[in-house]
RNA sequence: GGCCCCAUCGUCUAGCGGUUAGGACAUCGGCCUCUCACGCCGGUAACGCGAGUUCGAUUCUCGCUGGGGUCACCA
């Protein structure tokens, strides 16, 4: 269900050649894809946020659920917070989740361009439109003006709430100031609109301002910008953090004044911190290449973001597949919730436990890099293949699964310090060496075959299998904790096990 | 403070008038055992409060309380 797209090399900025679209708002012919088209619209001022990937995949999901177009957008005009280095964090953080866009940077797409900043002319144009037909007028009050007079008002009385006082409103021009683009907001009534998660919301027009839609450096505001690209970009939903829905009122008021529906509204429940509050990097680790680096998978991250706000009875981890499948509104919560790292953690452990979530091939793909990190690269597919069963259940990362293969891998094994001088000890070492000595010629070389022989061996020994079983894995692990011996051994084969064994041996020997 | 929104175990949630209020994480016991895990069994733990509506409210309505969001030439 889920149509993997190839990305194009090239630019980052704009759209590949033989993509780029006719003027905006319109649609290439042979562009049409049936389904809603929804969007993503970051702000590139720093990392893809966890609340952020949160919002991407509902977007994502409905669209693919139903065969729609997914537009990925570029929110970059504020210049000063903007940054290219943001926008490839983003797109890499998107590309690594999966999430994959039908129109935007990189891949193009017939409403382009999907970087504000390149779309400045049209919000300009869009203002002047609103300025005609009085929607909207030029205010030539300065920044210091206003931020003078909400000062001279706070001293006055701490608790009123300044509004723009409308100075401007009919004011004549005056050609050579310069000027911020207001809308003029109605003061009576009220802006109504019906969200698909939160259901009719009104909220009073006397409460509404003048707000700025367009700065005197002649870029558009947020809500500016945003109303002409989802109506340029045909978005016939907006689904995004429920942060948003006070500027939505807004929004849809200027939907009304450029004549143009509005499309449907989506709001998502918050993701809190722990504590409640606004969720930022004080509370936990809020960007998703924080997670990939410790060690997630992609659907391990996924499942547990879905789950936030949205549920299919009592199941907990989903196929990328299952999610598409199973998407809808009608499952999303109005409540907040707090952002837990055990339960993601967790959530995270199973994913990537179940061979059914996580084919060993995948897996095997997916540890690599963090085998390589540890100095392991190139190693051997066929023995990495053969150990990856006795540690799956072990490794509640890829960083973790990575440390439990590690001495498979690194010959001889990293001697751990506690270990040896707890287990390798003069006492120990005859038993290390008859270990050896027996595993040399034990046939045939496999599981059951040594379990049965070394029981039978410490049965004879005289001994309690606790006291010589340590030891043994030390000698072929190097650690106290690992799979069961033998599953260690067949993995290593008859020549390394029994040269572990004899070096430990030896080490054992000299204390 | 104005406006908007929300309300089931500590956390994520199931529940859509009648249930011993279910699952998962966390937590506490126990089992398994060559270590570490995994797994399994069991325990503690929730409908914020008050009015209605109803034969009957966790579920519907209102109020209160509590929590959150938002009030920029950020998005």
């Amino acid at each position: 269900m889920t149509r993997p797209r190839p990305v194009r090399p090239g630019r980052l900025r704009g759209n590949p050649p033989g993509l780029r679209a006719g003027p905006p708002g319109s649609v290439l012919p042979d562009a049409p894809m049936p389904g809603p088209r929804v969007r993503f619209a970051p702000s590139p001022s720093g990392y893809l946020h966890i609340g952020g990937a949160r919002t991407a995949l509902f977007n994502w999901l409905w669209a693919r659920s139903q065969g729609g177009t997914f537009v990925l957008r570029i929110e970059d005009s504020d210049q000063e917070r903007s940054s290219l280095d943001s926008v490839r964090a983003i797109l890499d953080a998107m590309r690594w989740l999966g999430l994959d866009w039908d129109e935007g940077p990189e891949v193009g797409g017939g409403s382009g361009p999907y970087f504000q900043s390149e779309r400045k002319a049209r919000y300009r144009e869009a203002a002047d439109t609103l300025i005609r037909s009085g929607h909207a007028f030029r205010c030539y009050c300065t920044k210091d003006e206003l931020d003078r007079a909400r000062a001279d008002l706070k001293a006055r009385d701490p608790k009123a709430q300044f509004v723009y006082p409308g100075t401007c409103r009919d004011r004549q021009g005056e050609p050579d100031l310069p000027f911020v683009v207001r809308f003029r907001a109605p003061r009576s009534g009220a802006t109504e609109f019906v969200d698909k998660v939160f259901g009719p919301v009104s909220t009073p027009n006397d409460v509404q301002q003048d707000f700025v839609i367009v700065r005197s450096d002649g870029f558009p505001l947020y809500n500016l910008g945003c109303v002409v690209d989802d109506h340029d970009m045909g978005i016939t939903l907006v689904a995004r953090g429920r942060d948003h829905i006070g500027n939505t009122p807004q929004q849809v008021l200027l939907y009304q004044a450029f004549g143009w529906s509005v499309p449907e509204l989506a709001h998502l429940p918050m993701m809190l911190s722990p504590k409640g509050e606004k969720l930022s990097k004080r509370h936990a680790s809020v960007s998703v290449s924080d997670y990939r680096q410790r060690g997630y998978t992609p659907m391990g991250v996924l499942n547990y973001l879905v789950r936030f706000g949205w549920s299919h009875g009592d199941q907990e981890i989903f196929t990328r597949d299952e999610l598409v499948r199973l998407f809808s509104w009608e499952r999303v919560n109005k409540s907040d919730g707090k952002f837990d790292e055990k339960k993601f953690a967790d959530v995270a452990f199973e994913q990537l436990k179940q061979p059914r979530l996580m084919p060993d091939d995948e897996y095997r793909a997916a540890v690599r890099p963090f085998l390589g990190e540890r100095g392991l690269d190139p190693v051997d597919d066929e023995r990495l293949a053969r150990a990856l069963p006795t540690i799956r259940e072990r490794a509640h990362t890829l960083v973790e699964a990575a440390h439990a293969l590690d001495y498979y891998f690194r010959d001889p094994p990293e001697l751990d310090e506690a270990a040896r001088s707890k287990c390798l000890t003069p006492q120990a070492a005859p038993h290390l060496q008859a270990v050896a000595e027996w595993l040399a010629a034990v046939e045939p070389f496999d599981v059951p075959t040594l379990d049965a022989g070394f029981a039978a061996l410490v049965k004879q020994r005289g001994l309690e299998m606790k006291h010589v079983a340590q030891p043994v894995r030390v000698a072929l692990t190097g650690r106290t904790a690992s799979p069961p011996l033998f599953e260690v051994a067949a993995v290593l084969g008859r020549q390394s096990t029994v040269d572990r064994l004899l070096r430990a041996a030896e080490i054992a020997r000299s204390g």
